[in-house]
Parts: structure tokens; C-alpha cells; sequence
DNA sequence: TGTAAATTCATACTAAAGTATGAGTCAACT
DNA sequence: AGTTGACTCATACTTTAGTATGAATTTACA
């Protein structure tokens, strides 16, 4: 929407420019055709003229290359009082709501078997959820899993 | 050094554009002066070719408009202010300098294999480390001591 | 109503963790 | 010099963890 407004703008800016532009090229017209008649001194000028014009105006209008500087800012954490659940880092990671349980679970030192009954579900299918998780949390074991998740406050 | 020959090879291309486009002007101008005295026109479409080179040729010469954009990326370090080792607790449960060490190592996310290269000792004498650790802890497992070690302030 | 995500389960396998037992080395202490 | 505790290593073994693959079911949602 913007960025129609703007090239709207740059088409007046354009306009007026050769409004201007031909006015002054009557005027030369005029002059040249009074004094000469050489054609081409005349085409030459008004080939200089416009292709500044054109550098002007494709400085006015091209869009800026967008470089992208990624400043790293350290961010610490107090892990005590003001526990808060970085719910963001959770849904960037998609990190379901069954699989923070399995992890939180893990965290408390639980063994596999003991997640399952827990949860009242199957070990395989704490073994897929972990599988899942590790991959979310990049890690290669629960231990660092766990390390992980509290580093990225997504546990306590 | 190099953006001399740059903009030299510029001024080639701008001249050899320029020769092109004023044949084609002339070829246009017989054209147009054949079938028309409407000079008008005749300017117009030498303004139009040459805003057209001045686009490019500005394309072509100026420096690259960047914009550069920041963006922070946030990075989470747990810095636990008023962390203190509980060392009455680490003496009463007699875990030994070593062992500290490996259970440092273990909550870090290790392996066992990782911990063998850090410390330069061979896996047995890992396990049998983790294995007294255990005992000291009343750990089953290496993710419940961390929760113990962690919970008793012995590890940060 | 179809479809995508989440959850569940299974089987078969490999890899890693953990246990048990025994033993050697070394430094500190008596 | 002998004892003790910490540290080291090994071998053999069991258990648990983790991987790969496929699939059924539920659920939320357009």
C-alpha cells in the first residue's frame, strides 16, 4: 500500500521533471534553431539532460538492498524468583504441550517407564515424544535436553 | 585502484550506448521527419530512451543504496546471581573433587564418552565415578542426580 | 468434510548407560 | 612402612535409552 503511494509520488516527481525538462528543451529549441541548424548538438543535449534525469531519478527510486546485521544480545537470567515460562522459545520451537510434560518429567530425573505410568501411556510413545523433543531442543540426550530447556527457561 | 577501471569500463559502455542510441535516433529522425514535422514527439521518444540509459547506466554505476537493518537475537545465559555451592552438604555426602567434577560435566548434557575426552580418563573410570556419584546421592539415574545436585545446590 | 497436527502404539534394532567385581597407582598421613 | 582414600582402569554383563519406520486415532480448524 505504501510502497504504491511511493511510486505514485515518484511518477509526479517524474512528471514535473519532464514538464520542466521540455519547457527548457523549447527554450534551447528555440535558441538553436535561431542561431543553428545543427540537429545534432541539440539531440546530444537533450540526451545529456535526460539521462541525468534517468540517474536521478533511478537514485530516487530504487529500493535500498536490505543488510541484515544480527547483533547478538545476552540476555541473563536470573532462575529464581521471577520464574517465567518463555512461552515464546516454546511455540518457535513447536514444542507441544504433551512433549513439556515428557520433558518436565525428565528434568525431575524420571526414568522412561516411570513417565509412562505417569502419563498412562506406553513407552514407545514416550520414546517418540522424546525423539520429537530432541529434536526440537537440538539435543542429542535427555541430559542435555534438560540443560537446554532450563537454559531457555522453558522449565524450571 | 580497481574502482577506476570500474568506472573507466563504465564510461566505455556509456559511450558505446550513447553511439548505439544515436544511430537509432537517426534512424528514428529520417524516419520521422519523412512522415512528420512533429518534432515534439520526435523529443519525447529521445527523452524517454535516454531517461531509460540514465536508469540503467545508474543501475550499473552508483554504489549499491544498502540499508542496514538490526536485528537482536536473543541470546539466554543463565547467570544465577547468588549462587553458593553448598559445600557443607558436598562434604557431608563425602562427593569428592572428581566426582564434582563429572557431575558438572554430566549436567552440562555430556556423555559419558565426552566427559572420558574432558577430563582424559578412560570410560570405566567415568562410570565408576557416576557410579559412586549415585550412591551419594541416591540417584537411580544421571537425570535424577542433576535434579538432586541441582535442588541441593551442589552444581549450578 | 477434508486435512494437518498431535497423540498414541508397535516392533526391531543399535547405542549408551549403569552394575558388579576386581585390581593397580599414588599421595597423604600415622 | 603400612594404611587409607582418591583416582584410575578393565572385563563382562544387564538395563535403559535412543533410532527408524510405519501406522492408527483423535482433534482442531478452515
Amino acid at each position: 500500500m505504501l510502497l504504491m503511494v511511493q511510486k505514485y509520488k515518484e511518477s509526479i516527481y517524474f512528471g514535473l521533471a519532464l514538464a520542466t525538462l521540455f519547457f527548457f528543451v523549447k527554450w534551447i529549441e528555440i535558441r538553436f534553431l535561431l542561431y543553428s541548424q545543427n540537429i545534432e548538438i541539440y539531440i546530444f543535449l537533450i540526451a545529456l539532460l535526460f539521462t541525468a534525469l534517468g540517474i536521478w531519478l533511478a537514485n530516487k527510486i530504487t529500493t535500498p538492498k536490505v543488510q541484515t546485521v544480527i547483533v547478538e544480545k545476552e540476555i541473563y537470567i536470573s532462575q529464581n524468583f521471577p520464574f517465567e515460562v518463555n512461552q515464546k522459545e516454546i511455540e518457535n520451537r513447536k514444542i507441544s504441550k504433551r512433549e513439556l510434560e515428557v520433558l518436565t518429567l525428565i528434568a525431575d530425573g524420571k526414568s522412561n517407564q516411570e513417565i509412562a505410568d505417569s502419563l498412562f501411556v506406553s513407552i514407545p510413545t514416550i520414546k517418540t515424544h522424546i525423539t520429537n523433543l530432541f529434536e526440537k531442543l537440538d539435543a542429542k540426550r535427555r541430559t542435555q535436553a534438560i540443560e537446554t530447556a532450563k537454559r531457555l527457561q522453558l522449565i524450571r
